[in-house]
DNA sequence: CGGATATTTGAGCGTAATCAACTCCCGTGG
DNA sequence: CCACGGGAGTTGATTACGCTCAAATATCCG
């Protein structure tokens, strides 16, 4: 996959916002989107992962999002990104120029979304926040929802909940402890007991440490 | 205004669920959305101001917007709000029900707020924050931007931010006694220093205390 | 003026951040 | 096959920012 990699020789435009195929496909760790890209339309992420975040001085880093295949990303208003997008795993991205049903959904669950996200980063523990983070990335979709194998580092996690790695790698671990998750390779992980980790999420289970 | 309040008799449907005027006024602190309210279509606030949260057990509640005159919000899928909304002043809300460009403006605009709020709560110091708040609340649009008359109490703005009460009032204290905001009376401030705020808002002032 | 509510101030604490080693995992090459 | 190297993750010690608990003060309003 890495050998389709074409590098942005001239920045500051992204592949996305000048290649003239329909669909657009980026190795993991390349930008779909650099913040100031043109953006005609949301974008929709056939296969692949990919994850949208926003940068402020001194390192930080705010990850919005982290998308799977069939998720539409890239809203925009004045047809300019505010957000940049990086792909996770190798990935296939096209326009999604659908029209107002169809459109209106889209956006309606990325409203949701932001919501869901602004009140674990406002008002949420450490722990809630991870497992809030777990039961999410437990797609019932999936042929088995409880394994889960992460696209993204304990740094992204981190990013995305608004903490640092080493309270992640700690959390990680007194879950473990609890038998809510059992490792299974490096970025796999098995959810022992879903429910338990729906109650902390909720932030119903106060939950030690 | 308060006389033309009418008690709900009857929750759980709130006034706006219910009212079949196409404009319906709500008294201050009067619930104009609770959750699980039928959501046919968004909503105006034609006039005066409402604030929309969730809440999590705890007494834990994350306001997720505080809206003034024009703005659209309430925004939900599958015909249910997600959020509860509350009038913060005597207001006139009317049904949103415009066709696709005013609409789909209207979401982008929603999706960047959040997006902002999420930043914000995720990333940035209380100063930070206190100071982000300040700066959105400076509205171009007033006649004097300057001088802000908080729809909100010390309670709501600590649960908009992700903070507590006492935090965001020795904040306050902080950017009086740097010169960057004066007290104008008990809900009003004035700022001093707007281009201090605004680099403190974005994170590249480090900001003692 | 009185009483209730909101805000400010103070003292101390706790969760998560910081700083710093150490371990583990893998891929590479001798 | 194993030594090596580098990055990611974990663990430990300590710090600090914001929270909690408590009390004083200010403000609103009848």
């Amino acid at each position: 996959m890495e050998s389709l990699v074409i590098a942005a020789l001239a920045p500051p435009l992204s592949r996305a916002a000048t290649a003239p195929a329909r669909t657009s496909s980026f190795a993991a760790r390349e930008n779909i989107v650099v913040i100031g890209d043109p953006a005609p339309t949301p974008l929709r992420l056939v296969a692949g992962a990919a994850m949208s975040f926003r940068l402020l001085p001194g390192n930080r880093r705010q990850i919005l999002d982290i998308a799977g295949p069939g998720r539409i990303f890239g809203f925009a208003r004045h047809g300019r990104h505010e957000c940049g997008v990086v792909a996770l795993r190798p990935s296939l991205v096209e326009p999604f120029d659908e029209a107002a049903p169809a459109r209106d959904a889209a956006m309606l669950a990325e409203i949701a979304r932001l919501r869901d996200l602004a009140t674990l980063l406002g008002r949420k523990t450490a722990m809630e926040r991870l497992a809030s983070f777990l039961v999410e990335a437990a797609d019932p979709a999936a042929s088995d929802p409880q394994d889960l194998a992460f696209p993204v580092s304990r740094q992204e996690i981190a990013d995305h909940l608004g903490l640092v790695i080493e309270t992640v790698s700690r959390h990680f671990v007194a879950l473990k402890k609890r038998g809510v998750i059992t490792p299974t390779g490096r970025d796999n992980i098995r959810i022992e007991d879903l429910w338990a980790l729906r109650r902390i999420a909720s932030g119903f289970d106060a939950a030690l440490s």
